[in-house]
DNA sequence: ATTAACTTGCTTACTGGACTGTAAGTTAAA
DNA sequence: TTTAACTTACAGTCCAGTAAGCAAGTTAAT
């Protein structure tokens, strides 16, 4: 009784079906989001029923789950996975990123479509938003310091604020390119912004915007 | 037959009425998205039935576009309405709706969401959303131009550039804040990158990334 | 001033469709 | 022979929109 007498487990091709389907799931949730996106639509891309794509997944919440956490180990290897890079290079491989999301607008607009649906009441993907811009945040907030410690600058102050702004312009721009992609250029923005709120901790310089006492 | 022999119209609480659907409607669609939030949840806000709302409105569709023509009206009436600030004003002026709406998440909520949600297929926001970036965008650089004739500054090629980052930072952010509020200051990090920016168009500097040439 | 005619602002009831999830059955691989 | 990978069929909800009805208010004619 206590020999687990088999176990045949799945078929090899299992693997890529169910890849198959994730990216089936990206395209629909990025087109239609995921409260619109149906299950049904999911399956008609890959030629199946919907209760093939729940004999693979459970259910649609824990599909959306494999979903992100797949793009984040196939897209953003560079980010996340392997050797994380450090310092400027962080800076630029994040304009390199803002340039490559120009020429694949489906992951960009699931993405960005997710993340805000992510805010509303009891999304499944929440939780999942909440840790990735806090990974994201404190990757980059060490890659500031960094640059900041070889360049000799002390500006602690206001790092957080500039990695949160960081992220934060690269997610408003795809918004707005997914809108018009004519009215924008997603590289060319990104990387003039970055650049600039990396001058902002780099070379701090007095307020713009504070009323200067005018001429006597 | 040619008389036009009535016109009893609307009663005079029925505005107050709308206002409130209105009002109920960017609650629920903040909350839950458009396509998640259902007449049924707005009419249980204001004690009618679903129905009732559609006597209102005639579809869903409509609510939506009098939600965001409404918020237009009365919640941007600073930038939007009546005289829009110009040269350093404009900026300030974003900034400090950006404290602002560190104290009012419901609304902000419902235009992150919808901003975004606008991006998917047949979205009856979508062109609601297209145009405000095309006008926001606008006045935005002509702001800019308007800054850098003042100090006597010539850096035309990156202004819309700066433009649309200056949008995308204040709603990155946003999203960021709502999935942790405790986790990024919406009114400083926001003010930060716009000061960044600013100082980017201003102050333009060398570029940080571009590989310098190490010591000999 | 009264009343008749009409309209507004709803409600109830219903339609038709869509959606997720489940259960049971089928086929083919291990 | 067991199990994975499905399919078909169905259950139970839920939802936008429509139709019909009704009460209360408004207007016009008397």
């Amino acid at each position: 009784m206590a020999s687990s007498r088999r176990q045949p487990r799945s078929r090899p091709e299992t693997l890529l079906r169910r890849r198959e389907i994730l990216d089936a799931a990206i395209d629909i949730f990025g087109s239609k989001g995921f409260t619109g996106g149906t299950l049904q639509d999911i399956a008609d891309q890959v030629g199946m029923t919907h209760a093939g794509i729940l004999h693979h997944f459970g259910s649609k919440d824990q599909l959306l789950l494999e979903v992100l956490a797949h793009r984040d180990e196939t897209d953003v290897a560079h980010l996340e996975g392997k050797h994380i890079p450090d310092g400027l290079a962080l800076f630029r491989h994040l304009v390199m990123t803002a340039f490559l999301n120009a020429q694949r607008g489906g992951i960009v607009q699931a993405y960005a479509v997710l993340s805000a649906e992510s805010v509303t009441d009891d999304h499944p993907g929440r939780e999942f938003f909440q840790r990735r811009y806090t990974t994201l945040r404190s990757e980059v907030s060490h890659a500031f310091r960094v640059v900041c410690t070889e360049q000799g600058v002390d500006n602690e102050s206001n790092i957080d604020d500039a990695a949160a702004a960081i992220l934060a312009v690269m997610d408003g721009m795809q918004v707005q390119w997914l809108l018009d992609p004519t009215a924008v250029d997603l590289g060319r923005a990104s990387e003039f912004a970055i650049e600039a709120i990396l001058a902002g901790i780099l070379r701090p310089q007095p307020s713009v915007l504070i009323e200067p006492a005018h001429s006597p």
